[in-house]
DNA sequence: TCCAAAATTAACAATTTCTTAATATTTGTG
DNA sequence: CACAAATATTAAGAAATTGTTAATTTTGGA
């Protein structure tokens, strides 16, 4: 993961030195585009991993740009803009905009959609279910079972052992549970993890309080563990 | 890593004077001004590695400096500030300041943070995995082993071997180690870095009195042998 | 709109870790 | 070898992190 390229299209230069300096931080190298001309050509020389391409811009729309990078390449594309109808929405997302942020925007919520565009991309999706230890998660269902039964997971539950379970041994902290769970957007309180965690661990452990599946690291997050590991 | 140079802007001479003197002592070279155009022009002509910008400024306000230096660069920004409220912290975290430090402020920590914020510019972070004679350190999963057996570390201890492990050879002092591990912003007693080892020696050398992977430099520091080495 | 399920927050308890201080040991030096 | 300075060790109290419960707010569907 070796620096992506991401281009950011704005006619505002401040917006566009803004959302660099956020990618620039996260380690993206960042081109830069004032225009649709300039995008397109950016686009075509460059080949950028994702384009941040703002709706309204001088000369060419941005659905225009967006549809003529769509007939050439299936780079994934964020969609900026100060309108926020649903409208817009459909139509930016029908013409293949992979996500879609209303202005004013946060940079770091930019920059956190960025991050998760870029992490669903390589090989599409992962399978369709994931097996550890006696845990089974199946994504096309959304069904979770334990030894073979099923258990009853909400949404947020489900998205937590979702993204733990696809990289067993993995240690993620409360703020990266939040991104993928809660959303980018959530602004609430970070132990609120905590009781999503505990919720989820008196519905799949055997015996909650000395837990098997999902490890707590104290100082550092939680994790599920890797099949088979038992320290 | 030849002296790298920092922009110090405040109106309070005293105060200038005090940071530059332990950014000195740091090896850093130290520009400095008074007020807003100076600093605008010293940021043009001189292009710093970094930037410590006071926050009120006679004449032009610190924010709109900051925005402008951020139109024309990338440079990172430490705010200094007498305000502490979250929204002037949002405000200027959002003109893409990169740290932010209230007034009053002990000038070993802005001094701290300075390192902190150039240490971390690089970027990127370094392998998931590192291995040293029979010393494994995992960061991905926060596991470390010893001649493959896992060992259960706490989060300090846990930083401590990190640090170490990443330069093999390299003699960390206390202050080197305390900044890394307990955070720029600690500041009780030097000696709690003994304890600190002591207890990863008890956890991680066979012979914790006869150590193998940290050694202790007389009047100096700690390091962590490089593999094969034995003296 | 209203209800039920889910999510979030707040408060407190339980646990683990960190820090300090006091004492012992080791190291370097004249 | 003796002395001073630096480091090692121990144990106890302080601080930080996590677990848990329960009350409140939000959400989504009937």
């Amino acid at each position: 993961m070796a620096g992506k390229r991401v281009l950011v299209v704005d006619d505002d230069v401040k917006t566009v030195e803004l959302v660099k300096l956020y990618l620039n931080r996260d380690g993206y190298r960042v081109l830069t585009a004032n225009d649709g001309l300039e995008a397109l050509r950016q686009a075509r020389e460059a080949h950028p991993d994702l384009i941040v391409l703002d709706l309204m811009l001088p000369g060419m729309d941005g659905l225009d740009i967006c549809r003529t990078i769509r007939e050439e390449s299936d780079v994934p594309i964020i969609m900026l803009t100060a309108r926020a109808t649903d409208e817009d929405k459909l139509a930016g997302l029908g013409l293949g905009a992979d996500d879609y942020v209303t202005k004013p925007f946060s940079p770091r919520e930019l920059a956190a959609r960025v991050r998760a565009v870029l992490r669903r991309l390589p090989g599409e999706r992962g399978p369709d279910e994931i097996k550890h230890g006696g845990i089974t998660v199946n994504f096309r269902s959304h069904e979770a079972f334990l030894d073979g039964n099923p258990i009853s997971l909400t949404p947020v539950e489900f998205k937590l052992l979702g993204v733990m379970v696809k990289e067993p041994g993995r240690v993620f902290n409360r703020e990266q549970l939040i991104e993928e769970a809660l959303g980018y957007d959530f602004e609430g309180f970070n132990r609120t993890i905590d009781v999503h965690i505990l919720n989820l661990r008196r519905k799949l452990e055997p015996d909650p309080s000395h837990p098997r599946y999902i490890r707590t690291i104290y100082g550092a997050g939680y994790k599920f563990l890797e099949a088979g590991r038992d320290t």
